[in-house]
RNA sequence: GGGCAGAUUCCCGAGUGGCCAAAGGGGACAGACUGUAAAUCUGCUGCAGAUUGCUUCGGUGGUUCGAAUCCACCUCUGCCCA
């Protein structure tokens, strides 16, 4: 099976410009492509994880990525997909990020030996002059045919300000600029980007008389319609100090029956065989194929050791056995003493298991904490400090959430 | 620049002088049922030393015994005109 083939049996792909081009292109490995990341917060999340895997596949199969990270498009914003103005990020935070998706980044794709580039279009983004500009690309974009875009017509209603609207063109910018230096003859990205890419083959098409060519990637969807990889603190990270190999693992083991054949289709690396024999497994056998989603995804990101400990974790909270040496584990000081014995509350609080003591006395009042695998019904109920030495106490709010409290 | 409309809690959205920590819906959280799924039902959803107290309705100041509600100024957003 070919590589652009294997990308369609995964549902990879979205739309492309000119299939016959881009098939040949990639299976013989003759393109460079590139990939923008707009370094928007301080780690890679999922949306990213999928656009990595992409650039690997392709990596794989003889072609050339070009990373680049949008430290001078992030300067502006992205409207796409979006139903309000972004807020505007200073220049530090920005090069913060860059930093932190540069080193992320470099442990999913082998940049040595020039196998592939990183790049940072902040340098040459941001020393344009602005009349120059206007004047080289400028008569190439129609307003008219701008605002009929996709990704503006949402904003067509809730307001859309002139700073965000140039966006397209500086992305297009980019793969013109990217198409000269390095010759890059292809974009990839999420379907959301669709017009701001096409921008980018218009522009090579009318400045240079030569073809480029862009594909997307189908979001990832759930069965719902909503972008997964998204909790209710935020994005699934990629960073395992925001968020740690066990809740990553248990993002992906407690995804929807409808999903999960998908998820694995789509983001992991088993041959499509194997998938295929999935296909038939019902009821709780799904179960089963959960669990190869959380671990396989968990390998990829955060190494093969870490997927089995969570592995191991998961094993010992839901189904009994195994050991809590791995459970995510938080470690108290004599200064959580300092104030008197906790009481549950705080010690729901310090454990990260409630927001607020308000939030940690209604989840007792509800009977949904239990410590040690006894429910706790006295708000009242204090540790003392004995009660979390040794292998601490095991404190659970609600069915998924748990933590592990020791101290020394 | 001119005219009009608007800004309420995580989101949408009611409230237009006391009965307001603020209707309703969504989401989140907890319980029941389950398979660590979905659907459904119930509870819950500002903070706290909790039958009470404290801080909230874009910002600042004012009127009033009392302001999310009235007044002034400011900031931001949308629509129309230029």
């Amino acid at each position: 099976m070919t590589l652009y083939d294997e990308l369609v049996a995964r549902g990879l792909i979205a739309q492309v410009t000119d299939e016959k081009e881009i098939k040949e292109l990639i299976n013989a490995g003759k393109a460079v492509f590139y990939i923008g990341f707009d370094p928007t917060a301080d780690s890679l999340h999922v949306g990213h994880f999928m656009a990595l895997c992409l650039m690997k596949r392709l990596q794989m199969a003889g072609n050339k990525p070009i990373a680049l990270i949008g430290g001078g498009t992030a300067m502006i914003g992205d409207p796409s997909g979006r139903t309000d103005m972004r807020q505007m990020m200073t220049t530090e935070t920005i090069q913060h990020n860059v930093d932190c998706f540069r080193k992320q980044m470099s442990r999913f794709i082998d940049f040595s030996d020039g196998k592939a580039l990183l790049v940072n279009n902040a340098d040459w983004l941001m020393d344009l002059n602005y009349i120059e500009l206007l004047r080289d690309v400028g008569p190439h974009f129609s307003v008219n045919r701008m605002l009929t875009a996709e990704c503006y017509k949402q904003r067509m209603e809730k307001g859309l300000s002139f700073l965000e609207f140039n966006y397209m063109i500086m992305q297009s910018f980019d793969f013109y600029t990217l198409f000269q230096k390095y010759g890059c003859n292809m974009q990839f990205g999420g379907d959301d980007q669709w017009s701001n890419m096409l921008g980018g083959t218009e522009l090579i098409r009318r400045k240079l008389g030569k073809d480029a060519y862009a594909m997307t990637i189908n979001l990832l969807l759930n069965s719902e319609g909503k972008k997964m990889g998204k909790t209710q603190s935020g994005a699934v990270w990629l960073d395992p100090a925001k968020t740690s190999p066990f809740e990553f693992f248990q993002y992906w083991r407690n995804v929807a029956d409808s999903d999960v054949l998908k998820c694995i289709r789509m983001l992991t690396f088993l041959p499509l065989e194997e998938i295929d024999a999935m296909e038939s497994w019902e009821g709780a056998q799904l179960n089963e194929a959960k669990e190869i989603l959380a671990f396989e995804l968990t390998k990829l990101v955060h190494g093969e050791e870490e997927a089995s400990k969570a592995k191991e974790a998961s094993h010992a909270l839901f189904a009994g056995g195994g050991s809590s040496e791995n459970m995510p584990t938080v470690e108290l000081t004599p200064e959580d003493f300092a104030e008197g014995d906790p009481d549950i509350m705080s010690v729901l609080v310090k454990a990260g298991l409630a927001d607020t003591r308000s939030d940690a006395r209604r989840a007792v009042q509800q009977g949904g904490v239990s410590v040690n695998s006894e429910k706790v019904t006295d708000i009242k109920a204090v540790y003392r400090p004995d009660a979390f030495s040794g292998d601490g106490m095991i404190v659970k709010r609600g069915k998924k959430k748990f933590a592990k409290v020791i101290m020394h």
